[in-house]
DNA sequence: CTGAAAGCGCTTACAG
DNA sequence: CTGAAAGCGCTTACAG
């Protein structure tokens, strides 16, 4: 491999030449710069990261720390991957359930979906590498997110406009302010809350269908079920056509996140702006690297109308349609989205 | 931030003392290495990656290539992240849609589901740094991969002992083999192949629900689908359902791949080992930076019987089931699994 | 067992 | 506009 060395040699300069043609420096001559350039590509001349970080105290390299188990992550990664690989950035991996990047070879950090240990933090703070979060709010740190209680509105009130009362909520720890809007869509209807209705259970298959199981086979059971994630719904999905319930005829069910997965499964879900949060998440990084930080961002979502939601049996607005309908987007009126 | 010279002052000692008890040398009297790891410790020193990099001409850094969009990836990815985490390598990422990785940063690189260009390889092959392939077979390089024509054969024989005749093949690019498979096993049933029945059409869900619907409006409809993804497979079952079609009562159908998908939509599928193939792969990548370069490996398959698949209609074996059965695992008798 | 010193390949004042 | 030289923070023969 050639060094900067051979390249100034060849091409009859000193290195800092070489150095300024590679680093776009105007005060190079344009015969001398031709000269260099063509050398760099005779030679194959590629310049070593390590050297330049070294000398320079930037890696050009964001860790990208996220919990690899979350369907939604992928989607978010590919957002940020695309910014920071245009923006000449290396993008290092860490699973959260890893250990934690070491601090000294980064320039940023970008976490998604969770937030980072304070202690972290600190460390990260102490050596004035910038951090960013996505899918997660924060106080202190630029972050995008979005409006989980405007979701779990919207998400309700849909149910609630096809003539659903018996509104059943599935959530996970995390989901708390999903469930907030999930309580004030129905406190805004009238529609009285029963506790029966709401199941708090770990993310996961198994938990989810079970919760499902009780839900259906209770004495009164609900028209409708609003789950906190998309995943949930799914399941709750796959296990009421196990015990025999029609979707939406006997049960509608509402998911959130729109992951690839509703799309395929035909899940009406709220739907949040993945990929995009990743390239605004990356986009404040760029800038907190550049040194002017932004204050961060609340993405909008919308509700996406898809095949598991519709009038409940008694209603009647209810009709058997013949296939499926597109997709319809809903956009909440309430919601503040700032740019 | 601390450097390696503070240290060694602090503790009294030489540069190469320290960096010696940093790299676990031998050569170091105890209570000496004693009074340096308690200075590192005190001043919270971790060493530069950069200046080490430079200096052993070693990165610990190997690239990870894929392609973002496919689901299977990120479980793949689990698998590759962890090995070498736990190993001390840093991992960067390269979405295969962006530009390709810079060579002279990174120790090894590790391609998840497609090969690089062949001027690719010359470029990692003249420049040492080892390359191994995940979910792709290699004439030349180590790849873990599994084998398309046996899990093809696995799925339809499967069909065919359900009593199916009229089974249909899915596909897209790349899955020859899997239909080689498909193939096979109808001949070996005495089966007669009928090219109606077979589509060759992109990824994607538009794409398989057209062909689904042209399938199933046709004169002599199948009574099966093997698909050749598991995405492919899960559009199959959405428009199947859009058009009045009960799952498995007047169509079985079986996916490939075993992505988190199937687990949620109670697909019937051909399992491949995911996360284990990252886990092999990275293995793999670590023999060959340590200098023994291993020559590759295949791994098992096996089918997972879940909700999907079912005699036909006509058939005397036929029966409508309360509730879903547990998933069954296959495994195909001829395969062979080198380890 | 230990330390002084060279060297890894860049960048960047500094002096012309 | 250009080059010689110092310096970034490590590792590793080399000499003791």
């Amino acid at each position: 491999v050639a060094t900067i060395a051979e390249v100034a040699r060849e091409a009859r300069v000193g290195v800092a030449t070489v150095s300024r043609v590679l680093n776009g420096s105007p005060a190079v001559r344009d015969e001398t710069r031709r000269r260099v350039v063509e050398t760099i590509a005779r030679l194959g001349y590629a310049p070593n990261a390590a050297a330049r970080a070294l000398s320079t105290g930037r890696t050009r390299a964001v860790g990208v720390v996220a919990p690899f188990s979350r369907p939604s992550v992928m989607e978010r990664l590919r957002g940020v991957s695309r910014v920071l690989s245009r923006a000449g950035y290396q993008v290092v991996l860490y699973d959260a359930d890893e250990r934690f990047p070491a601090l000294p070879s980064l320039d940023g950090l970008l976490s998604i979906s969770l937030c980072p240990p304070e202690a972290e933090l600190e460390r990260f703070a102490a050596a004035d590498v910038p951090v960013v979060l996505v899918d997660h709010p924060h106080e202190r740190l630029a972050a995008v997110h979005t409006d989980d209680a405007a979701g779990g509105r919207l998400a309700t009130e849909h149910l609630l406009a096809l003539g659903h009362e018996r509104i059943a909520f599935l959530g996970h720890a995390g989901g708390a302010r999903r469930r907030a809007g999930y309580e004030a869509a129905l406190d805004a209807a009238g529609v009285r809350q029963d506790p029966a209705l709401v199941h708090c259970v770990p993310h996961g298959r198994e938990a989810a269908a079970e919760a499902t199981r009780e839900l259906l086979e209770a004495p009164d059971p609900p028209t409708a079920v609003f789950a906190a994630s998309d995943t949930q719904a799914v399941a709750v999905l796959e296990s009421a056509a196990g015990l025999g319930a029609r979707v939406p005829e006997d049960l509608s069910v509402v998911g959130y996140g729109d992951i690839e997965l509703a799309r395929y499964a035909g899940l009406t879900t709220v739907a949040q702006p993945l990929e995009e949060s990743g390239e605004r998440g990356a986009e404040l990084l760029l800038a907190a690297l550049d040194g002017d930080p932004a204050p961060g961002r609340q993405l909008g979502i919308e509700l996406v109308v898809r095949a598991t939601t519709g009038p409940p049996a008694g209603s009647p607005r209810h009709h058997r349609s013949a296939g499926r309908e597109r997709p319809r987007h809903i956009r909440p009126e309430g919601t503040r989205v700032r740019s």
